[in-house]
DNA sequence: TTGAAAGCGCTAACAC
DNA sequence: GTGTTAGCGCTTTCAA
């Protein structure tokens, strides 16, 4: 923008409104609006005229009058996590690239909004207030004050996960077939004592992945080994315990629910000197750059944030536009088998 | 809330209104929003009583007329990075949990943009269209094109950092003292031969700390070697060349500008059986949770990117309420010695 | 101390 | 095809 058109889209330093344009080109705001808008009919001279006008004058419409003229604000909430650790942010942080690469596209903008498991007052305060036309909840829990509080509201929103309760859109990688298929392949390679290491089971996806594991073991003729499960593992300690605990019980391969799981695992095994996969098989349900450059490379199961972040948006994007859409929506994996396992 | 409050805040469904209150108390529009707002004279009585109403039928104003009255958003805007090396730093989302700590004890919501370092439009977006009432810039660059753009807008703006153009409120650590100080202590613990490895230096924090490690050498009666200084490493791979190189021509210590390349360094390391601090030490111009857990701990420079989010937002919402505020504001910062030097 | 009325910038019936 | 008019929900003179 030169300064020519700086100039000429300022009256007096103030930003021009539609009534200058209307005034300027000697015709209603209506017209102007219509322009525009696209809806309701106008001739294309004009429609051009007007076009052409704000374009060079550098025009743009205020969106709080808009809003408060048809009840929508072009904002949309993003609400996630504020109770999360280092390894989570990757996944969180790539799939807000896919929001903010599909609102880009579009009039809408992204209103932040950080929710405890507890304690979701930040939410309700923005979803009022009325300053969102539809939310993205990032993640979800099994019991879940944010779905049940943005069910009663009846503003749009997805969900980024899966959740038990009904009539909820959900965009989701199939983690229960995902984990399946992956335990599956992990025990066609020749392992039979599989253990597991997970993290709260307050969280849908901790919960699903445990599923897909037993599932897999199950399809494979093998038996799910509760004292080979270890789940709610929360701390480093605890997940160094759970990981040296399964190594004394015989277990020759671990399957890590996450990232950090994983890596806490390595890090408490190099303490110990337990040799990947000499000593015991390594593998992790999710892998981020964090585990991209570790020795021995991870077997890993690996999904697309990113992608997940753009469906989830561009799905509450057509709610709000008053567009049908599926409950559910499936996102893909790939199977990554590396040394490690 | 219980189910009688909330069908007391709606009316057929919808929101209540001021007008709705209004007629309920048997008062003016004007009486009301005077009870809310605090401005204008009011009886002791009304106010209370409107007060009172608004609470049990759990009435908010609408922000979008509110906006549209008194030309204001209540919204600011937190500008991130886009940058793909940057999604997995700890340091912006703690500086963001700062930012949105302070906005929720105010009327203030917190709405996102991605900046990269050579589009902006994003920014420009949300400013043109007035979405918010001032932002943050969560990072600086040498010759930033946001700082510029942000001077010229005339909306009250702060950046997280700092920036070689004049009367910019700027809210930072004091990097180079910070790293003057961390590298003569470094210096003083018997290292000679320090060796620096740095990102890009189109970031105001990698000059700054490059600087400050000068500095810190020249203090200690040590010249700088050029030949031990690597800067503008990015990728993964040139920052474990780097750390490689350094160990062949000879560094007793390297300190490394920022936890990214710490852990890379780190990385290429173990891979090459280079033990820390047994053939050279390492050290971190800043410490995350990235580090945080590592074997052996490494020695760092702390600081508390939370605090820099909160100060640089209390910052800018006092700008926003016209009240004259520093240019310059300086946070502390701590240095942490641990094994691996 | 309170209220009537105008206005913030835009949209959408409803006329013409 | 275009304009008039009445809002959207709130704030703020200006009177009373």
């Amino acid at each position: 923008m030169d300064d020519t058109t700086e100039k000429l889209s300022k009256k007096n330093g103030k930003k021009i409104t539609i009534s200058d344009v209307a005034e300027a080109l000697g015709i209603s705001k209506t017209t102007v609006s219509r322009a525009i808008s696209g809806k309701g009919r106008i001739g294309e001279a004009t429609r051009r005229r007007v076009l052409e006008y704000i374009k060079v004058n550098n025009y743009k419409p205020n969106p709080m009058a808009k809003g408060l003229a048809n009840k929508k604000t072009y904002n949309i909430c993003w609400a996630v996590p504020a109770e999360y650790n280092v390894y989570d942010l990757p996944f969180f942080q790539r799939c807000m690239a896919g929001v903010c690469e599909v609102t880009m596209a579009t009039d809408y903008d992204v209103l932040l909004s950080q929710v405890y498991e507890d304690n979701i007052s930040g939410l309700k305060r923005i979803v009022d207030n009325k300053k969102v036309d539809g939310v993205i909840l990032a993640r979800t829990l099994v019991d879940d004050q944010s779905v049940k509080y943005m069910k009663e509201s009846g503003i749009p929103f997805v969900v980024i996960g899966s959740t038990p309760e009904n009539d909820v859109i959900q965009i989701d990688n199939d983690q229960i077939n995902a984990c399946c298929d992956f335990t599956s392949l992990i025990v066609k390679k020749g392992n039979r004592h599989l253990a597991l290491i997970g993290g709260s089971s307050t969280h849908v996806i901790n919960v699903s992945r445990r599923k897909g594991f037993e599932e897999g073991l199950m399809i494979s003729g093998l038996k799910p080994q509760p004292e080979l499960m270890f789940v709610d593992k929360i701390t480093d300690r605890d997940i160094g315990n759970a990981a040296m605990d399964a190594v004394s019980l015989g277990a020759d391969c671990i399957i890590c629910m996450d990232d950090r799981i994983c890596y806490h695992t390595i890090m408490r095994f190099r303490k110990e000197n337990i040799s990947i996969p000499g000593d015991v098989k390594l593998a992790s349900f999710y892998n981020s750059d964090f585990l991209a450059t570790n020795q021995p490379a991870i077997t890993s199961l690996e999904y697309d944030p990113k992608e997940l972040g753009k469906t989830a948006c561009k799905t509450l994007l057509k709610m709000i536009d008053g567009e049908a859409v599926a409950t559910k929506i499936w996102l893909g994996y790939e199977i990554s088998m590396k040394e490690s396992v």
